[in-house]
DNA sequence: CAGCATCCGACGGGATACTG
DNA sequence: CAGTATCCCGTCGGATGCTG
């Protein structure tokens, strides 16, 4: 496995796994991903309101990141009010396996958490 | 899928994708942890020649941070020059599947951008 | 050999106010 | 309704130098 250095819209990546991170590290693009997966289409005050701690700008911003990477599709409708739509592309919902077993490993870890190999005696505290 | 909040280490997290993105969204750490799948048992110095780019203090401080969130085990031994050995732990371990599965989605990606959706006319060069 | 300390710049991300 | 435009700050990560 050679990393030689490439680009995507001028981020660097040297490997496949830098790749994917790259495009889902945002701090809201996973949720906003697999909200756009359940339920297939979005509008722009939909998401706001199932993720409701993000802010307008962020949410924006990600979603434009998500767009011009090639993962969701941004269809605009000419009326008044104007109206937005948000869809996964192909290559946005080949990506949900990725999330699932992201979030699978997730569930474990936390149960590892919990058992206390970590957090044994640190004063760990679940909210 | 309710997202209350939870944190590790002081980190915030909202759901499992973001408790997994926590612990492997580090610059080097999935480099790291692949190596360490790879060859089970490395050297810090080893560690350094497998990934040039990366500097001491980061390695450092990416070990560190893997080391404190369980995914890998660090085995000091008080000689002279001193020896550290890295190894993955058992959830670690766990974790390579979804490496996996990432860097599969990284390939198909990066395809997908080369055959131009994305890419169509923006002066995009592979370098 | 395997690190820690310090300084520093870049940028991801939040708060707030305004608009076609 | 679906955004921009500013301002701002914390943190991530790089460069350099020192040590048990």
């Amino acid at each position: 496995m050679t990393c030689s250095m490439k680009d995507l819209n001028g981020k660097e990546y040297k490997c496949f796994f830098e790749l994917t991170l790259l495009v889902i590290g945002g701090k809201w693009k996973p949720i906003i991903l697999y909200f756009l997966f359940r339920e297939k289409v979005l509008r722009f005050g939909e998401l706001r309101k199932r993720i409701p701690e993000v802010t307008e700008r962020m949410l924006t911003k990600q979603l434009r990141e998500l767009e011009s990477d090639g993962l969701v599709h941004r269809e605009v409708y000419k009326v008044v009010p104007p109206k937005v739509e948000y869809t996964l592309t192909p290559i946005g919902e080949r990506l949900i396996p990725v999330l699932e077993s992201m979030r699978e490993w997730g569930v474990e870890y936390e149960e590892f958490l919990y058992d206390g190999e970590v957090l044994k005696g640190e004063g760990y505290e679940k909210k």
